[in-house]
DNA sequence: ATGGTGGAAGGTCCA
């Protein structure tokens, strides 16, 4: 089964680059971040016809948004009210029998790593913390978790791990507090798991920079977890740096882990 | 030290 993870940063805006990959690459479950609509204006139909006709999407107008697509059964599961702030961050549903699949959109911060002068920092902070205690809770059941989670948390995650220390997404509150939830909650980081750790891995290149593959000062900010008891059925893992070179790309590429389940 | 670009909106917020 081909999983893919995706932000997207709107899906109406890109809808057939998104079509295009899936039946390029053969993916049969979806999982879009920052689709920035609502659910009456989704593209549910687009999907349809590639035979995703699975589907829960939950959007908002504007900013977030979430989806999981799939040509293979799910029960929708449920929507936690991370922060108690009832944004579209998160959707997870159960695939087959037993395994849970958590789609997440984790804030992205804001630009002070300051949890006292800057609101959207704490807010992130309080949602790692919220992650942390949510899956430490249960370590039993098999899962999966994908998405755009905003943190960089090695050093090789980033270009320049020493210029990056105080830049929001690499700071040590939020890169420790991400290894600790991927150590307590029994997860294997599986695109790492798969790479040496001195080689540099990226998913995002801010749209700030014109020459982003020259440059190549990315950052790995998505991600794809499996509990370590599944982690034997992982077939490959693969981060598709070709997408951020199409026209009008979204500043992150996608990733495709490939597992038997 | 600063500002650089892009998306959804239709001003400005967010990334």
């Amino acid at each position: 089964m081909k999983i893919a993870t995706w932000n997207i940063n709107s899906v109406r805006l890109r809808i057939e680059q998104v079509l295009k990959f899936t039946n390029d690459k053969n993916i049969d479950l979806l999982c879009l971040q920052e689709t920035k609509t609502e659910d009456q204006f989704f593209p549910s139909n687009d999907f349809l016809k590639i035979g995703m006709k699975y589907q829960y999407f939950r959007g908002e107008k504007s900013y977030n948004g979430v989806a999981i697509l799939s040509k293979i059964k799910f029960q929708e599961k449920e929507h936690i009210n991370w922060c108690n702030k009832g944004d579209c961050r998160h959707v997870s549903v159960q695939l087959g029998e037993k395994i849970e699949l958590h789609n997440f959109y984790v804030p992205a911060g804001g630009d002070e790593p300051d949890i006292i002068t800057n609101p959207k920092f704490a807010h992130k902070i309080d949602f790692l913390n919220e992650m942390k205690s949510h899956f430490t809770n249960d370590t039993k059941t098999k899962k999966i978790l994908v998405g755009d989670l905003n943190i960089a948390p090695l050093e090789h995650d980033v270009w320049s791990h020493k210029q990056l220390l105080n830049v929001v997404s690499h700071t040590p509150i939020e890169t420790e507090t991400l290894l600790d939830i991927i150590d307590s909650g029994e997860w294997v980081d599986v695109m790492r798991a798969i790479t040496p750790h001195n080689e540099k891995l990226y998913s995002w290149w801010s749209y700030r920079n014109r020459n982003w593959e020259i440059s190549n000062r990315g950052r790995r900010l998505d991600h794809v977890w499996v509990s370590k008891k599944i982690f034997p059925q992982v077939k490959s893992g693969v981060i598709y740096n070709e997408t951020r070179s199409w026209e009008r790309p979204s500043d992150h590429v996608p990733i495709v882990i490939d597992i038997d389940i």
